[in-house]
DNA sequence: ACTATTTTTGACTAATTAGTCAAAAATAAA
DNA sequence: TTTATTTTTGACTAATTAGTCAAAAATAGT
Protein backbone atom coordinates (compact mmCIF):
# COMPACT_ATOMS: atom_id res chain seq x y z
CA UNK A 1 0.00 0.00 0.00
CA UNK A 2 0.52 3.81 -0.30
CA UNK A 3 3.20 4.93 -3.66
CA UNK A 4 5.25 2.83 -5.65
CA UNK A 5 9.32 3.64 -4.88
CA UNK A 6 10.51 5.27 -7.79
CA UNK A 7 14.33 4.64 -6.79
CA UNK A 8 15.57 1.25 -5.22
CA UNK A 9 17.62 1.62 -1.99
CA UNK A 10 20.25 -0.59 -3.39
CA UNK A 11 21.00 1.79 -6.39
CA UNK A 12 20.88 4.90 -4.83
CA UNK A 13 23.36 3.27 -2.38
CA UNK A 14 25.34 2.44 -4.64
CA UNK A 15 25.80 5.72 -6.79
CA UNK A 16 25.74 7.70 -3.58
CA UNK A 17 29.15 5.48 -2.82
CA UNK A 18 30.98 6.20 -6.26
CA UNK A 19 30.38 9.96 -5.16
CA UNK A 20 31.88 9.87 -1.54
CA UNK A 21 34.40 8.38 -3.11
CA UNK A 22 35.46 10.55 -5.34
CA UNK A 23 34.85 13.71 -3.33
CA UNK A 24 35.08 12.83 -0.38
CA UNK A 25 32.61 13.03 2.47
CA UNK A 26 32.24 16.74 3.29
CA UNK A 27 33.11 18.06 -0.14
CA UNK A 28 30.24 15.78 -1.50
CA UNK A 29 27.04 18.04 -1.26
CA UNK A 30 23.75 17.28 -0.73
CA UNK A 31 23.69 18.91 -4.32
CA UNK A 32 25.82 16.48 -5.67
CA UNK A 33 23.66 13.78 -4.29
CA UNK A 34 20.23 14.66 -5.74
CA UNK A 35 22.47 14.93 -9.35
CA UNK A 36 23.81 11.34 -8.76
CA UNK A 37 20.89 9.12 -7.83
CA UNK A 38 18.25 11.69 -9.36
CA UNK A 39 16.17 12.01 -6.15
CA UNK A 40 15.35 15.42 -5.05
CA UNK A 41 16.39 16.15 -1.48
CA UNK A 42 13.13 16.11 -0.06
CA UNK A 43 13.17 11.94 -1.03
CA UNK A 44 16.45 11.66 0.13
CA UNK A 45 15.61 12.89 3.53
CA UNK A 46 12.70 11.48 4.06
CA UNK A 47 14.27 7.52 2.86
CA UNK A 48 17.46 8.48 4.96
CA UNK A 49 17.18 11.08 7.49
CA UNK A 50 20.77 12.59 7.20
CA UNK A 51 24.04 12.98 4.97
CA UNK A 52 25.72 11.26 7.89
CA UNK A 53 23.32 8.52 7.64
CA UNK A 54 23.90 8.11 4.10
CA UNK A 55 27.32 7.62 4.34
CA UNK A 56 27.07 5.29 6.86
CA UNK A 57 24.61 2.77 4.73
CA UNK A 58 27.06 3.47 2.11
CA UNK A 59 30.10 2.17 4.20
CA UNK A 60 27.91 -0.90 5.50
CA UNK A 61 26.88 -1.69 1.78
CA UNK A 62 30.61 -1.98 1.20
CA UNK A 63 31.48 -4.16 4.50
CA UNK A 64 29.25 -6.73 3.48
CA UNK A 65 31.08 -8.06 0.92
CA UNK A 66 34.16 -9.57 2.40
CA UNK A 67 36.89 -9.06 -0.02
CA UNK A 68 38.78 -5.79 0.07
CA UNK A 69 37.98 -3.97 -2.70
CA UNK A 70 39.13 -0.65 -4.16
CA UNK A 71 35.97 0.52 -3.32
CA UNK A 72 36.27 -0.73 0.56
CA UNK A 73 39.72 1.00 1.23
CA UNK A 74 38.05 4.33 -0.29
CA UNK A 75 35.09 3.85 1.93
CA UNK A 76 37.04 3.05 4.78
CA UNK A 77 40.08 5.71 4.06
CA UNK A 78 37.58 8.84 4.71
CA UNK A 79 35.75 7.23 7.52
CA UNK A 80 39.09 7.53 9.11
CA UNK A 81 40.04 10.47 7.84
CA UNK A 82 36.69 12.66 8.56
CA UNK A 83 33.85 10.81 10.68
CA UNK A 84 36.35 8.73 13.07
CA UNK A 85 36.32 11.42 15.33
CA UNK A 86 32.78 12.48 14.48
CA UNK A 87 31.01 9.47 14.64
CA UNK A 88 31.51 6.81 17.43
CA UNK A 89 28.83 4.52 15.11
CA UNK A 90 31.41 5.03 12.26
CA UNK A 91 34.95 4.43 14.56
CA UNK A 92 33.20 1.30 15.78
CA UNK A 93 32.71 -0.20 12.12
CA UNK A 94 35.99 0.62 11.14
CA UNK A 95 37.30 -0.79 14.51
CA UNK A 96 35.50 -3.86 13.76
CA UNK A 97 36.75 -3.76 10.50
CA UNK A 98 40.47 -3.52 10.98
CA UNK A 99 40.06 -6.44 13.76
CA UNK A 100 39.11 -9.04 11.25
CA UNK A 101 41.90 -7.33 8.82
CA UNK A 102 44.60 -6.56 10.19
CA UNK A 103 48.01 -9.00 10.21
CA UNK A 104 47.29 -9.10 6.46
CA UNK A 105 49.38 -5.96 5.44
CA UNK A 106 46.29 -3.75 5.32
CA UNK A 107 48.30 -0.99 6.47
CA UNK A 108 50.27 -1.68 3.29
CA UNK A 109 46.87 -2.05 1.02
CA UNK A 110 45.72 1.07 2.75
CA UNK A 111 48.89 3.33 1.79
CA UNK A 112 48.87 1.95 -1.54
CA UNK A 113 45.50 2.91 -2.47
CA UNK A 114 46.09 6.03 -1.54
CA UNK A 115 49.09 6.62 -3.98
CA UNK A 116 47.19 4.78 -6.58
CA UNK A 117 44.11 7.58 -5.86
CA UNK A 118 46.27 10.41 -5.98
CA UNK A 119 47.84 9.33 -9.37
CA UNK A 120 51.66 9.98 -7.87
CA UNK A 121 53.12 6.98 -8.68
CA UNK A 122 55.28 7.81 -11.75
CA UNK A 123 54.64 4.63 -13.88
CA UNK A 124 50.60 6.24 -14.53
CA UNK A 125 49.49 3.25 -11.72
CA UNK B 1 58.97 50.98 6.15
CA UNK B 2 55.57 50.34 6.43
CA UNK B 3 53.66 48.85 9.55
CA UNK B 4 55.24 46.22 11.91
CA UNK B 5 53.94 42.55 11.08
CA UNK B 6 52.09 42.07 14.43
CA UNK B 7 52.11 37.73 13.31
CA UNK B 8 55.42 35.98 11.90
CA UNK B 9 54.67 34.05 9.03
CA UNK B 10 56.65 30.43 10.83
CA UNK B 11 54.30 30.42 13.39
CA UNK B 12 51.04 31.42 11.71
CA UNK B 13 51.97 28.21 9.17
CA UNK B 14 52.17 26.18 12.08
CA UNK B 15 48.96 26.61 13.45
CA UNK B 16 47.84 26.29 10.26
CA UNK B 17 49.35 23.05 9.71
CA UNK B 18 48.15 21.81 12.86
CA UNK B 19 44.34 22.74 12.25
CA UNK B 20 44.27 21.54 8.39
CA UNK B 21 45.57 18.01 10.24
CA UNK B 22 42.93 18.22 12.74
CA UNK B 23 39.94 19.16 10.59
CA UNK B 24 41.03 18.24 7.15
CA UNK B 25 41.23 20.51 4.22
CA UNK B 26 37.94 20.77 3.14
CA UNK B 27 36.52 21.40 6.53
CA UNK B 28 38.91 23.31 7.92
CA UNK B 29 36.52 26.98 7.62
CA UNK B 30 38.31 30.31 7.55
CA UNK B 31 36.68 31.16 10.89
CA UNK B 32 38.48 27.96 12.05
CA UNK B 33 41.80 29.57 10.24
CA UNK B 34 40.84 32.89 12.14
CA UNK B 35 40.58 31.41 15.91
CA UNK B 36 43.71 29.52 15.68
CA UNK B 37 46.32 32.13 14.00
CA UNK B 38 45.00 34.67 15.45
CA UNK B 39 44.75 36.80 12.30
CA UNK B 40 41.78 38.39 10.98
CA UNK B 41 40.36 36.88 7.80
CA UNK B 42 41.56 40.38 5.62
CA UNK B 43 45.15 39.61 6.81
CA UNK B 44 45.20 36.26 6.25
CA UNK B 45 44.21 37.14 2.80
CA UNK B 46 46.74 40.04 2.28
CA UNK B 47 49.48 37.74 3.62
CA UNK B 48 48.63 34.36 1.91
CA UNK B 49 46.23 34.89 -1.07
CA UNK B 50 43.85 31.92 -0.58
CA UNK B 51 42.96 29.13 1.44
CA UNK B 52 44.90 26.92 -1.31
CA UNK B 53 47.97 28.85 -0.84
CA UNK B 54 47.81 28.53 2.92
CA UNK B 55 47.69 24.74 2.95
CA UNK B 56 50.82 24.69 -0.05
CA UNK B 57 52.51 27.02 2.43
CA UNK B 58 51.67 24.70 5.01
CA UNK B 59 52.48 21.71 3.51
CA UNK B 60 56.01 22.79 1.97
CA UNK B 61 56.78 23.80 5.43
CA UNK B 62 56.27 20.22 6.70
CA UNK B 63 58.21 19.28 3.87
CA UNK B 64 61.71 20.92 4.48
CA UNK B 65 61.79 18.83 7.18
CA UNK B 66 63.56 15.75 5.91
CA UNK B 67 62.20 13.02 7.94
CA UNK B 68 58.93 11.74 7.54
CA UNK B 69 57.00 13.21 10.60
CA UNK B 70 53.77 12.29 11.51
CA UNK B 71 53.19 16.24 10.59
CA UNK B 72 54.20 15.58 6.92
CA UNK B 73 52.37 12.53 6.77
CA UNK B 74 48.81 13.99 7.76
CA UNK B 75 49.54 16.87 5.33
CA UNK B 76 50.53 14.37 2.67
CA UNK B 77 47.41 12.22 3.08
CA UNK B 78 45.23 15.21 3.51
CA UNK B 79 46.94 16.20 -0.09
CA UNK B 80 46.36 12.63 -1.54
CA UNK B 81 42.51 12.74 -0.52
CA UNK B 82 41.52 16.12 -1.06
CA UNK B 83 44.06 18.04 -3.26
CA UNK B 84 45.99 15.98 -5.85
CA UNK B 85 43.03 16.22 -8.25
CA UNK B 86 42.33 20.05 -7.49
CA UNK B 87 45.92 21.47 -7.69
CA UNK B 88 48.23 20.29 -10.09
CA UNK B 89 51.45 21.86 -7.95
CA UNK B 90 50.39 20.15 -4.97
CA UNK B 91 50.21 16.79 -6.79
CA UNK B 92 53.38 17.58 -8.11
CA UNK B 93 54.61 18.19 -4.70
CA UNK B 94 53.25 14.56 -3.43
CA UNK B 95 54.62 13.20 -6.45
CA UNK B 96 58.15 14.52 -6.12
CA UNK B 97 57.83 13.73 -2.36
CA UNK B 98 57.09 9.97 -3.28
CA UNK B 99 59.53 9.47 -5.24
CA UNK B 100 61.98 9.95 -2.86
CA UNK B 101 60.44 8.22 -0.28
CA UNK B 102 58.85 5.31 -2.35
CA UNK B 103 60.88 1.95 -1.46
CA UNK B 104 61.00 2.79 2.52
CA UNK B 105 57.87 1.09 3.30
CA UNK B 106 56.24 4.47 3.09
CA UNK B 107 52.88 2.70 1.65
CA UNK B 108 53.02 0.92 5.37
CA UNK B 109 53.62 4.11 6.88
CA UNK B 110 51.05 5.85 5.42
CA UNK B 111 48.29 3.27 6.53
CA UNK B 112 49.99 3.07 10.11
CA UNK B 113 49.31 6.90 10.27
CA UNK B 114 46.03 6.47 9.39
CA UNK B 115 44.53 3.96 11.97
CA UNK B 116 46.73 5.70 14.67
CA UNK B 117 44.86 8.59 13.67
CA UNK B 118 41.56 7.34 13.30
CA UNK B 119 42.11 5.36 16.99
CA UNK B 120 41.04 1.88 16.17
CA UNK B 121 43.77 -0.23 16.93
CA UNK B 122 42.04 -1.68 20.12
CA UNK B 123 45.82 -1.24 21.42
CA UNK B 124 44.78 2.27 22.51
CA UNK B 125 47.96 3.27 20.12
C1' DA C 1 54.98 67.54 9.93
C1' DC C 2 54.38 65.22 5.65
C1' DT C 3 54.53 61.39 2.49
C1' DA C 4 54.98 56.73 0.95
C1' DT C 5 54.51 52.04 2.16
C1' DT C 6 52.92 48.06 4.63
C1' DT C 7 49.92 45.65 7.74
C1' DT C 8 45.72 45.21 10.21
C1' DT C 9 40.86 45.73 10.85
C1' DG C 10 36.14 44.06 10.46
C1' DA C 11 32.03 44.75 8.07
C1' DC C 12 30.42 43.18 3.88
C1' DT C 13 28.96 40.01 -0.19
C1' DA C 14 27.44 36.35 -3.06
C1' DA C 15 27.34 31.62 -3.14
C1' DT C 16 26.72 27.37 -1.05
C1' DT C 17 25.55 24.42 2.85
C1' DA C 18 22.52 20.73 5.35
C1' DG C 19 18.12 20.21 6.47
C1' DT C 20 12.58 21.13 6.59
C1' DC C 21 7.93 20.86 5.29
C1' DA C 22 3.33 21.21 3.38
C1' DA C 23 1.34 19.71 -0.58
C1' DA C 24 0.78 16.60 -4.45
C1' DA C 25 0.93 12.11 -6.47
C1' DA C 26 0.43 7.32 -6.39
C1' DT C 27 -1.22 3.10 -4.64
C1' DA C 28 -4.35 -0.58 -2.34
C1' DA C 29 -7.89 -1.81 0.81
C1' DA C 30 -12.68 -0.97 2.35
C1' DT D 1 -15.41 6.57 -4.26
C1' DT D 2 -13.45 7.27 -0.06
C1' DT D 3 -9.75 6.54 3.14
C1' DA D 4 -5.28 5.37 4.84
C1' DT D 5 -0.54 5.05 3.75
C1' DT D 6 3.74 5.91 1.40
C1' DT D 7 6.74 8.40 -1.70
C1' DT D 8 7.92 12.36 -4.31
C1' DT D 9 8.23 17.19 -5.11
C1' DG D 10 10.58 21.61 -4.88
C1' DA D 11 10.45 25.88 -2.66
C1' DC D 12 12.06 27.41 1.52
C1' DT D 13 15.25 28.55 5.69
C1' DA D 14 18.99 29.61 8.70
C1' DA D 15 23.67 28.98 8.96
C1' DT D 16 28.05 28.83 7.02
C1' DT D 17 31.33 29.36 3.24
C1' DA D 18 35.52 31.65 0.79
C1' DG D 19 36.79 35.86 -0.49
C1' DT D 20 36.74 41.47 -0.86
C1' DC D 21 37.71 46.09 0.24
C1' DA D 22 38.01 50.77 1.98
C1' DA D 23 39.64 52.66 5.91
C1' DA D 24 42.64 52.91 9.90
C1' DA D 25 46.98 52.15 12.13
C1' DA D 26 51.80 51.88 12.22
C1' DT D 27 56.34 52.73 10.55
C1' DA D 28 60.55 55.13 8.29
C1' DG D 29 62.51 58.44 5.15
C1' DT D 30 62.40 63.43 3.67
Amino acid sequence: MGRNKKYQQVDVIEKMTDLFIQKGYTAASLDDLVKVTGMLRGSLYSAFGSKQKMFILALQNCLKNSQTSDKTLGMIVISMMELSNKSEQIKQIIKDWYKKNKGQFIENLIGSYLIKKAKISGDGI
